[in-house]
DNA sequence: CGGCGCATGTAACTTGTTACATGATTCC
DNA sequence: GGAATCATGTAACAAGTTACATGCGCCG
């Protein structure tokens, strides 16, 4: 079982859908901790259905293209609890921009603070969809048991974007302070 | 050519190293923001003497064991600087925890305070290293020009392992609430 | 009627990990 | 003499990306 299987189970477990759905959600809530291509969900999807953890969930169909809605089994369920209780595994971060930070020397200036800008936007973006997400959230705290977890992922998401927006901003003025000489 | 490829040039653009030392600057260095192994390196060494970015250097052969030690060559140097003007391309981030946090709901609390615990011990690990580096780097700050920009990586990985740290004393106070309703 | 968003899927490929094989040297 | 560390390497496998093929429905 790999993780893509645990991402996909948890998601269903709240709620049936489609791959382009899970997609979506992993793409918008999930950009700062996780990402997956369609190449290897919809192969999961088939596999998990296989296998018996998620199930089609025929009551959606009809309307339009061929859309196949999923839905979590019992087995899935039990898969997915048994993974929240092993301990956690991998941790994965490779950030490119460091490299080449660290490597900067060899290059002009200008150049790197062309790549801390546009890291800088891509952050900036990322902390305004968290900070949207924990209002929607803290308006239906009470909906949903999960909400507080949920708002926990988020404030994470908070800390490290605000930590590379900060770090990003003195790291410009360390580059332009030495262009200058 | 991939990243890998990169951070050896660039690790060979200092000094003249073996497999084996790249290996280990990458895993302790690099530990909290890149990550390699010898069955990615070793191939990629190879790869890079092929087509003449980097050659083995005979000065240091002889004692011990076979020992390579590469160095980087003006084609080597030539790729590297190029990549160094690219645009950053790729930012990958998984982080289990998160996605364990997220379905915790489904497990009891306790389970997720363990993992927690686990993972405020490792990045307090990684905090203590990158501080002992900032110590020995602020030391001998004018011995390389490159200096500045390496204690500018380690601030970075600073201020996201304090970010880890701040969110996981907190979360974890989060869940010992609840556990006691 | 053209483009966009919704929607599913695969094949070829690249990338990365793990387990294993091998063996020298150093330190206790 | 045995464990740890230094040291190199590969084969089998697992994971992940990209490009492509397909086509519906809606909006302007």
């Amino acid at each position: 079982m790999r993780q893509t299987d645990y991402v996909i189970l948890g998601l269903l477990c709240e709620a049936p859908l489609t791959g382009y759905q899970i997609k979506r959600i992993i793409d918008i809530r999930f950009k700062f901790f996780w990402n997956e291509s369609y190449g290897q969900l919809y192969p999961t999807l088939k596999r998990l259905n296989a296998v018996g953890f998620i199930e089609e969930d025929e009551t959606v169909a009809g309307q339009g293209r061929a859309q196949k809605t999923y839905r979590i089994t019992s087995y899935g369920i039990a898969a997915l609890k048994e993974w929240l209780r092993a301990p956690v595994e991998k941790e994965s971060v490779r950030l490119e921009i460091l490299l080449k930070m660290y490597f900067s020397r060899l290059a002009p200036p200008d150049v790197m603070l062309e790549h801390l800008a546009k890291f800088q936007e891509a952050h900036a973006r990322d902390l305004g969809v968290l900070n949207a997400f924990e209002k929607e959230l803290k308006g239906i705290l009470e909906q949903d048991a999960n909400h507080a977890d949920i708002l926990r992922v988020i404030d994470f998401g908070q800390r490290v974007n605000t930590a590379y927006l900060d770090w990003c901003r003195e790291t410009m003025a360390f580059l332009e302070s030495r262009e200058l000489q």
